[in-house]
DNA sequence: ATATTACCCATGGAATTACTAGGTAAATAT
DNA sequence: ATATTTACCTAGTAATTCCATGGGTAATAT
């Protein structure tokens, strides 16, 4: 699996306060209920994404949680990548001092390469607009695909 | 990670068996050593391989593994599906009994079932003979990305 | 018979995931 | 000021998965 639970609760999230951009904001509780989520889990991802500054957080009543752009600015890739850390598909394509022995000879290490890229363009090349919308996710499949 | 060591390794040997196909069976033992692979855990994943008729396995002196048909007649997908059993990058797509309960109205939905779909055409499109040459895998790219 | 090989079954440590518990800090209402 | 409401912080924990390891059994060749 590519994506936890925290990425997609966190998708699931800002799709939910895209649905209701009124610019107030909406507390924790209330986005837990709707969503069906454990409020004390919910609370680490909602912390990370204002961290992440992806979203505005205010301290008591009449505080909570909001959006501080519209939705087409936000791509998933943008909220999953800071909620998982990394999208990669395998562990052989980390850099660094964690990367493989043999990545400079190994045949398959190409294809991983390719197939982290075209990940990340499929997650890049959508917005939380296009989830809203039916029909925009149908023009995404025509080109991917 | 969608592909763990399981899939990756399976992969590996497929592509070094398919570098010897002289008609020679190849002891596990040999494989271990030059893929630098655990002896043991690789037996599982040979078993695994032989019972998913992907390769031809015989016992005793002068035995062990070869490929049973030639590199073009592997997809990469038909591999690592075996080895990995899902390639799935979410949980969330699982139907059954053990389905996500939101999964009829949930807005993020549509997007990860295009994301599985786009990930097995990717596996699907690959063989073990592209994994050989070098110039197979750029026309990959160019299809794809 | 013996050596060589693949196959089978059970176990274990490490890491990750998904969540829980309990407290602290900031903002607002009274 | 005080109480209430909210977000934020640190730590722990149960369950699962990953990555093997150990020890034996079955098949084949010399």
């Amino acid at each position: 699996m590519i994506v936890s639970t925290k990425g997609r609760y966190a998708l699931r999230v800002m799709v939910g306060l895209a649905l209701r951009q009124d610019g107030e904001y909406i507390p924790l509780k209330e986005i837990a209920e709707s969503e069906g989520i454990s409020q004390k889990y919910l609370e680490s991802i909602m912390t990370l994404l204002s961290k992440g500054n992806l979203v505005d957080a205010v301290h008591g009543k009449g505080g909570g949680y909001r959006l501080n752009r519209s939705p087409e600015h936000y791509t998933v890739g943008s909220i999953l990548k800071l909620t998982e850390g990394s999208l990669s598909a395998v562990s052989c394509t980390t850099q660094g001092p964690a990367a493989c022995s043999r990545s400079t000879c190994c045949q398959t290490k190409p294809m991983w390469d390719k197939l982290d890229a075209m990940i990340d363009g499929f997650f890049e090349s959508i917005t939380l607009a296009d989830l809203l919308d039916e029909n925009g996710l149908k023009e995404i499949q025509k080109e991917t695909l």
